[in-house]
DNA sequence: ATATATTACTAAATCGGTTTAGCAAATCAT
DNA sequence: ATGATTTGCTAAACCGATTTAGTAATATAT
């Protein structure tokens, strides 16, 4: 009562009384080279077709060493944002003839190690990583074994290893100015205490941005930790609205926003006319929070299609030693919540 | 510059000046079936330790014929729904030593067909599948083919395969009861327009909760089409509200719920005061609606373990002919939205 | 007529493990 | 002392493909 078992090439082979060589060189397309007859072909194309036969992709890959497998690692795959690249991913490598493979570290630095192990174990033929804080040393290790290995989302810029990320000091450059073209002022940002590169370019971008409108002694960056306790971050909107007077606030990221956003609502605080908010990435939240929210729309499609792109590359071609940078635009979409009013 | 080779079980057994044998038998545990010295035993363990040997996977599954691998195919990977299942079916997996291979159907049942080839040919070694539309046949199919299968969140009453689902009538038993308890008598309930196993179940539970209580005039089953269309679901929710009095609305998905807030919103109906909601499954979006909303909470962990045990089961044990039937238990979460607001 | 080239195919090695069958040496039984 | 058993290990087959090297039969060249 076991899984049957497939028609193996012996079977074609031993129906039609020739070798194994014979049939998977038909039917590898490489009949001309090896110089089989085109009747011949034409059989082997017939019963192969007829008796169903798919090659077993393990032997195949024992062999030749591909697996057209890619692992995926994300930090969380029941977060919305890692999801939709995880689809994005799979229906592009799905088109270049790759299977994808996925797991969540949970922002853990065992979890991505031992992610990793298992991936490659199973013979992966490369991985696309959204590295945890902390992570540096082990994709600088893996990056050194020559696997092919794309980094998506987050980025080390100490490594010269490929990866497909937003422009991060361009998304806060977009929303500090747009909350300064409002009207504000004292603009706060909500970021996660961390050193990871994509932060700290965010808070780059918004930095940046403050000092060049004038408006440097208002800078000031509020860190969380990474668990995203709905306490803390309470307590950070209530030193903003209360004791800093701050008119603005921009949540660096999409589960600060949400998070964010729910401490609003239980703190009976009103956006925009007491707080205006400006998050990251589109949420189903965002449209129906009594108002709408402003957000940076980050073009995940390409972000997602480009890591896949580039990976398949490396594998396929061998280009370890290029390394691709890619950069994707961030958009600003306008919404309700980063409006200027006007206070007495 | 290709991928460093691994170390292989013959790199330990030259080492050692033994045979690939015996290295493979003590690093499965069989070295006392085999006879093996236990000094032999130590001194492999040590030098598999000390080469970082960890055994080729697909060497080691092409003559098993096991990969290890689980296939999962849901309708769409970038629903938080399904992604969460995604996540703890990967997680339960690893516990039992096996990885998951996802992908999307788009509920398209051609692609259903798909993906079930592609993953059977990458050697999973079982399958949970979220059914589309129409993929009765398929499923059936696969069943008969005797590969390892679980359905997941949906099921077929009409095949013997087994499932790992809510029980679906009791859920809406239990909204249904609530709206009743609440003092609603005019409960419409908006479904998709399918006859699948799931959404029949609930439309039942609504209709039987409705004739007990005697509201069996007030029955309304509104179907809307599989795609969510915003449109098609404000006239829905028009035509209820202002034709035909409608109290309370069940959504009888997490989806439409999502689409039907928003209309709601759009339409500028009030909640509860206009109109009362219950949704299905928790959402962010519930939380940060400007009134909590009322939802059926289904245990997806103890869904998603289920359904990965039941398939490990069926995988090791072979047990093909044995069929679970895996109910959970659904919970009634109380909000705002579902309030008896007296009107004028 | 003999050497060379071409045609159409096959045998066997290989990938890295697991497993079956078996062998030599040591120990035990009679 | 001889046969039987146990101990400790190995050779070789196998999984299902790909690929290298080669062979027999025919065709062409000199």
């Amino acid at each position: 009562m076991a899984k049957e078992k497939k028609v193996s090439i012996k079977d074609v082979a031993n129906s039609l009384g020739v070798s194994t060589t014979l049939v998977s060189v038909v039917l590898n397309g490489k009949a001309r080279q090896f110089r089989i007859s085109e009747e011949m072909v034409r059989k082997v194309q017939d019963a192969a077709l007829s008796m169903n036969y798919s090659p077993n992709l393990i032997a195949r890959n024992l062999r030749g060493g591909k697996t057209q497998l890619i692992g995926l690692i994300v930090t969380d795959i029941s977060n919305p944002f890692y999801s939709s690249i995880a689809r994005i991913v799979e229906s592009r490598a799905e088109e270049l003839g790759y299977t994808v493979i996925f797991s969540s570290s949970q922002e853990d630095l065992n979890n991505t190690r031992r992610l990793i192990d298992v991936l490659l174990n199973k013979g992966v033929d490369g991985l696309i990583v959204v590295p945890c804080d902390g992570s540096e040393p082990v994709i600088r290790k893996l990056h050194e074994s020559n696997t092919p290995l794309v980094l998506i989302d987050r980025n080390f810029p100490t490594l010269d290893v490929s990866f497909s990320c937003l422009n991060n000091y361009r998304a806060t450059e977009l929303t500090t100015g747009h909350l300064i073209e409002q009207g504000h002022k004292n603009i706060a940002l909500i970021a996660y205490n961390t050193e990871m590169n994509h932060v700290i370019e965010r808070i780059r971008g918004y930095e940046d941005t403050m000092k060049k409108a004038g408006l440097e002694s208002y800078i000031n960056v509020e860190k969380v930790d990474l668990s995203n306790s709905k306490e803390e971050i309470k307590a950070v909107l209530g030193t903003l609205i209360h004791e800093k007077k701050t008119e603005a606030v921009i949540f660096l990221t999409n589960m600060l926003a949400i998070t964010g956003l729910y401490c609003i609502k239980e703190m009976n605080v009103k956006i925009p006319d007491d707080l205006a908010v400006v998050a990251f990435n589109r949420n189903d939240v965002f449209n129906l929070f009594y108002s709408s929210v402003t957000h940076i729309r980050q073009p995940l499609e390409r972000i997602a299609t480009e890591a896949t792109n580039i990976l398949v590359d490396k594998i396929e071609r061998g280009e370890l030693e290029v390394k691709t940078f890619a950069y994707s635009e961030p958009e600003l979409i306008p919404g309700d919540s980063s409006r200027k009013v006007i206070r007495n």
